[in-house]
DNA sequence: CCTATTTTAGACTGTACAGTATGAAAGGAA
DNA sequence: TTCCTTTCATACTGTACAGTCTAAAATAGG
């Protein structure tokens, strides 16, 4: 019950796939090219990882597990809120503009499929709410320990610095300056100076 | 030298042209679905626009003259600044929690083609630049007419403004709840509340 | 009415691609 | 070594699609 071992390794594999369909969206990827990329002939993909959306829906949520998770690690340190804060503001200015920056798999993936496919949606939503909760709970900390107004409504302040991330996502998928990005980001932070 | 009139109007091909791009995206747009969703048969839409990239740009171009006049008239209107940007704000949250909202052309295109296509690129550049200035203007009238602090600084802040109605915009293309928009407007808007 | 010109209709071509099939190669287990 | 399982390599199939070609239909001008 023994056979040939795998000669490569599905993680490494996974991915150098997920760094192709972000480059180029999941319908321009083609199999030969993920093949290519990854090192894996054609049929052991399928083996391996089932048809190509099987395979996108894993780089997917491999992309939002790995990618974020400097941000909420950054959200979720002991220091004034508004030190993590810049932080992540920082990391997203320096992200985004950073040559080859290719956007955020997440986002690009919503506008590919919209509302069409109800996989690749949930787990859209499944990684911005861990975003927004790492942002909600920061601040709702901040708050309790007196460093940010009471009056603040940590839901509302989170989901705006979940959309700002992504349309510097967005933007940065064009391409943007540092200093664009970074001036956005500045103008942003003032929603908690108040 | 006359021949068979055109049974066609040109301009509401291209609008609904750009309906198909917008629900669709440019590669899974297929020539049979554009011709039908304009009634106008294949060979007469190569005859009339060139061949699908070319309807593209100028769909996409289109798009951006005919979606965003009404932002660039809000902020032209003569009244308080903060009157005209909460009315953007307003019409931006009822927009993308629309049911059937697709998304923005220009953000779209933006991510299905990144820096790719030049001449796709140079049209969206185009109508954020647009967008941009129209925000910025507002804003130094605003100050120069006492409404808004001096300190304030208008570049920067139409940036963000910009960035905030792209990040919307992505987040619709999913669906969004009118409420949460309306939040993350509210939140926004405090930037120029000091 | 005739002719030149343009649209319409549908067939056709070539290419790109997802997914499958088939047999050879390779290595663990007995 | 021998067998069995899994990977590798490549050929193949069917489909979808952009773009072209050909001929018929339609209409303004002479």
């Amino acid at each position: 019950m023994a056979g040939r071992p795998r000669t490569f390794d599905a993680g490494e594999a996974l991915e150098r796939a997920m760094v192709v369909f972000l480059a180029r969206g999941f319908e321009r990827a083609s199999i030969d090219e993920l093949s290519e990329a990854t090192g894996v002939v054609r049929q052991s993909l399928y083996h391996t990882f089932g048809d190509k959306r099987a395979l996108f829906l894993k780089a997917l949520d491999h992309y939002g597990y790995t990618r974020f998770q400097w941000l909420i690690d950054e959200l979720g340190r002991d220091r004034p809120v508004m030190e993590s804060i810049r932080a992540v503001l920082n990391g997203w200015a320096d992200r985004v503009s950073k040559s080859g920056f290719k956007g955020c798999l997440v986002c690009n993936s919503l506008i590919e499929f919209a509302d069409q496919d109800k996989d690749v949606a949930a787990i859209c939503d499944k990684h911005n709410g861990r975003i927004e909760k790492a942002f909600r709970d920061a601040i709702a900390r901040g708050k309790e320990r007196g460093e940010l107004a009471a009056s603040i409504d940590e839901r509302a302040v989170a989901e705006f610095f979940a959309n700002l991330g992504q349309g510097l996502a967005l933007q940065g998928r064009r391409g943007i300056q540092r200093q664009k990005a970074a001036e956005i980001c500045a103008v942003a932070e003032a929603v908690l100076a108040g």
